[in-house]
DNA sequence: GAGTTTGAAACT
DNA sequence: CAGTTTCAAACTC
């Protein structure tokens, strides 16, 4: 181009040499785009032919058209005359890339392999969508993607001289601050659909998060790991589609890791299935992934995340349940063949999002930088993890009722629970692997919420409104921020339990929120589910939540049981033998619980109410302590004094009260009589910091107490459950005996329980303040009615929160946020069970 | 870890 | 409903 003569013809506005280059270039497209034609048709054609092929395309491949074709063109191509043309043009090597994937592919890899998963089409459809839309934030993905691309053509032994290029040219691009996509992509102006496929096929590597700022500075900086990370995607898709279970790889392995196994696992492949897909996309016609598309371009990244989010559940819910069988499809595998394109497609846009996200954050080392990203992240997340939460919580939340109720539903289509509780068992392994990971951070426990929920809220979705799944989503990106954590080690704790907190909380509301009884099977179940997650959270929150029961006669059938009290199934960790309150024994454990709850009602409800009412026997000093909430049936001690574990209200955090048949009380929470209180200084002060703990939480507490309150009525036996829903009793509680530390109990029940009013105490003046401030601070309509209740004695109205016990760590005092207080009522309602470990076997 | 204490749960 | 027994957690050493 230097040469003399070219400084000669510059003169000229149109040199022949540049017609003859101009010329080259354009045949070079043409074929090409013939070729990419051919390849398109033939995908096509696979297609239509149900993905296999067969006559015509069969004959075509096997009659050697296809091969010769592509050695026509390959040879055209890597031709010296070729080489010398692209030189001259503005297509750069890296184009050829894709090229000789393609050959290679059509040479030596099987079609049906490259259809074979339609997670990765609807995966790659979905960038394609995006990309095309956004040029500019392409570039910050497309040096990812390059790289991505590069190491897929690692793998190529034949490509090797042109990867060298190809980096090389990448590197000079990274130098100068260009991305590689311009070349690229400038080149397309004239043969658009030549240049979309490899484009779509770095999409492959691309996130689709990568499309925020962030993402596009990180990616200048770390291309290698950019491009990593985003190779991660492909394997989980490939997982999927293997083993039906992705979610284990991911979470266990790094990103690094993943990253190398895919390079290792075939980058040929993959580049090739990356192409098909790509070209199949026309094809496949997916509604919902076109409607996603739409929505994509139209918003702003950040934005995009979230709306993507709801879009997505939205059109799950139009769909039916497609996203239920798609969780449930991790552990039935049966399902897993019957997923539909559309399903497959979300979960590995979640997943790519997931990873690309995370990735970013990772390289920034600030999560929290792009605010909207993480949030979508966080959503997405949850929605990827939706299957490994499953097992988590499958492990050892099922609860008695959930058995039952899968019972009912095993004939059915419906198979989400009973595909959970079935894959209890087989996921028994799995869990154990994230056991560990919980007491190491918190990453294994945020993993399990968000997905025990994202599972819950599709199914709900499915068979509610739409804005029900909304909140589910928009609920569960608090645990994002737990995801977020796992990633970057910056993330404090707190945070991270807050948010789980406020995820389970919300979770619970989530049902309530629909305001649809849950009384039919499928609902029932997936509020089940939520319940359970929430308790799978707790558990991690706080080990101590976790039930180990010793039992040796009881065969932990019997409320001696800690486990069985609290509905959940026995673990590894107990030491029980002879235990029946396994999966395996679930018709016996059922029939069991059923008796006990034949005999008492209550028997699984929450030991502890949270209760204002109670405040009346202890004077002012109570309402701000946990004194607030008050034991279901108050103790009975004789030689504890009501100062050990061996007092049930000491256990749950709470003053005892009227009820207690206690000798020489001196609870520190408060004693039977509340004079005692008021006599030992030392005891308020102790009072007063755990109350000043609460204190924010109380008020809260309080509402909600009171307005499930107005509902339950100890007098009936069926204040337990909190059953506005019609839920049968079995059902609501499991209950139970969660015995967290004071503080936790204190505060953490709060979310979950289900008050009431003591029992027919008689109220006392002295409560009076007590009252003005909760009406301060709870303005809830409901107060006043009930506060009336209250205050007369007999009102007889009691609490029986099926939780109480099971309180949320003292950590979620910041969770629980005033703003949740409507959701609080349908908390209480879907909470019913306690976090379980991992199931046992 | 073994033994004791304790009080709820279960039984009569 | 009260009394007794059984049971397993809580506690102590």
């Amino acid at each position: 181009m230097d040469t003399p003569e070219k400084a000669t013809q510059i003169a000229t506005p149109l040199s022949k040499f540049e017609i003859f280059n101009s010329t080259s270039v354009l045949f070079g497209h043409l074929l090409h785009s013939a070729f990419w034609v051919l390849v398109v048709l033939r995908s096509m054609l696979v297609v239509v032919t149900e993905q296999k092929p067969k006559n015509f395309i069969e004959s075509f491949y096997k009659g050697g058209n296809c091969l010769m074709f592509s050695l026509f063109t390959y040879c055209l191509l890597d031709s010296p005359v070729f080489n010398y043309i692209n030189s001259l043009s503005p297509i750069k090597p890296v184009k050829s890339i894709p090229i000789t994937q393609t050959y290679n592919s059509l040479n030596f890899s099987s079609l049906p392999s490259i259809f074979t998963s339609p997670h990765v089409i609807a995966h790659r459809e979905t960038r394609f969508l995006r990309r095309n839309n956004f040029s500019d934030p392409s570039k910050a993905g497309s040096s990812s993607e390059n790289g991505n691309k590069v190491c897929t053509d690692d793998g190529v032994a034949m490509d090797a001289s042109q990867l060298y290029d190809n980096s090389t040219q990448l590197q000079e691009n990274f130098d100068n601050g260009v991305s590689i996509e311009e070349d690229s992509v400038e080149p397309s102006s004239d043969s658009k659909f030549v240049i979309e496929l490899p484009r779509a096929l770095k999409y492959d590597c691309g996130s689709p998060g990568c499309n925020s700022t962030p993402c596009s500075v990180i990616e200048a900086n770390c291309v290698s790991e950019q491009a990593g990370t985003s190779a991660s995607v492909v394997p989980f898709v490939e997982k999927d589609s293997e083993n039906g279970s992705f979610e284990d790889e991911v979470h266990l392995q790094g990103a690094s890791q993943i990253e190398q196994k895919k390079e290792e696992v075939g980058c040929d492949w993959e580049s090739l299935i990356s192409d098909a897909q790509d070209l199949l996309i026309f094809n496949y016609h997916n509604e919902s992934e076109a409607f996603k598309g739409l929505i994509q371009k139209s918003m702003d990244p950040g934005e995009r995340f979230c709306t993507s989010l709801v879009t997505r559940f939205s059109q799950n819910d139009l769909s039916g349940e497609p996203k239920l069988q798609m969780v449930d499809s991790v552990g039935c595998s049966q399902q897993h063949e019957m997923m539909e394109t559309s399903e497959l497609k979300e979960i590995n846009e979640i997943e790519d999002n997931l990873a690309n996200d995370d990735l970013n954050n990772c390289l920034t080392g600030n999560p929290s930088e792009n605010v909207n990203d993480e949030v979508g992240v966080c959503v997405q997340d949850a929605c990827k993890r939706v299957p490994t939460l499953h097992r988590g919580m499958l492990r050892r939340c099922l609860d008695f009722e959930r058995v039952a109720r899968r019972k009912n539903l095993n004939d059915g289509s419906n198979c989400s629970s009973s595909i959970i509780l079935q894959s209890n068992e087989e996921i028994a392994s799995e869990d154990n692997q994230l056991m560990p990971l919980r007491p190491t951070s918190d990453s294994p426990r945020c993993i399990l919420p968000g997905i025990g929920l994202h599972l819950n809220a599709l199914t709900l979705a499915s068979q509610d409104n739409k804005n029900f799944k909304l909140e589910i989503f928009s609920r569960q990106l608090s645990l994002p921020t737990s995801t977020a954590s796992i990633h970057s080690p910056e993330s404090g704790q707190e945070p991270v339990q807050e948010s789980l907190t406020s995820a389970a909380a919300e979770r619970d509301m989530v049902p309530v929120d629909d305001g649809v009884p849950l009384a039919e099977d499928a609902s029932q179940t997936s509020a089940y589910l939520v319940g359970e997650e929430r308790r799978m959270e707790l558990a991690g929150e706080s080990e101590s939540a976790c039930k180990r029961c010793n039992c040796k006669k009881s065969k932990c059938l019997k409320l001696y049981c800690e486990c069985f009290a609290a509905g959940v199934y026995c673990i590894e960790p107990c030491s029980c033998q002879d235990c029946f309150n396994k999966p395996i024994h679930e018709d016996t454990v059922l029939a069991t619980r059923k008796q006990i709850e034949s005999r008492n009602p209550l028997a699984f409800a929450p030991k502890v109410i949270r209760n204002s009412d109670s405040v009346p026997e202890q004077g002012d000093e109570s309402s701000k302590t946990p004194a607030s909430a008050r034991h279901k049936r108050g103790c009975n001690c004789k030689k504890s004094s009501c100062l050990k574990k061996y007092c049930e209200c000491y256990q749950g955090g709470v003053g005892c009260s009227i009820n207690c048949r206690c000798e020489g009380c001196k609870n520190t929470f408060g004693r039977k009589d509340g004079s005692a209180i008021i006599e030992t200084d030392a005891e308020q002060e102790e009072e007063e910091s755990e109350t000043c703990e609460k204190s924010g939480v109380d008020p809260i507490l309080q509402r909600t107490e009171i307005s499930n309150n107005e509902e339950q009525n100890q007098g009936s036996a069926h204040p337990t459950t909190p059953l506005q829903f019609s839920r049968p009793l079995v059902q609501l509680p499991f209950s139970s005996k969660f015995k967290p530390p004071r503080s936790l109990l204190s505060i953490g029940s709060s979310t979950a329980f289900y008050t009431g009013l003591n029992y027919g105490k008689p109220s006392i003046l002295r409560s009076q303040p007590k009252f003005e401030k909760r009406l301060q601070t709870a303005p809830d309509e409901e107060m006043p009615e009930i506060l009336q209740g209250n205050s007369s004695p007999g009102s007889g109205v009691k609490t029986v929160s099926p939780n109480s016990k099971r309180v949320s760590p003292p950590n979620n005092v910041l969770g629980s946020s005033p703003s949740r207080r409507s959701g609080r009522k349908l908390i209480l309602q879907s909470i019913p069970s306690f976090p379980s470990l991992t199931p046992q076997h």
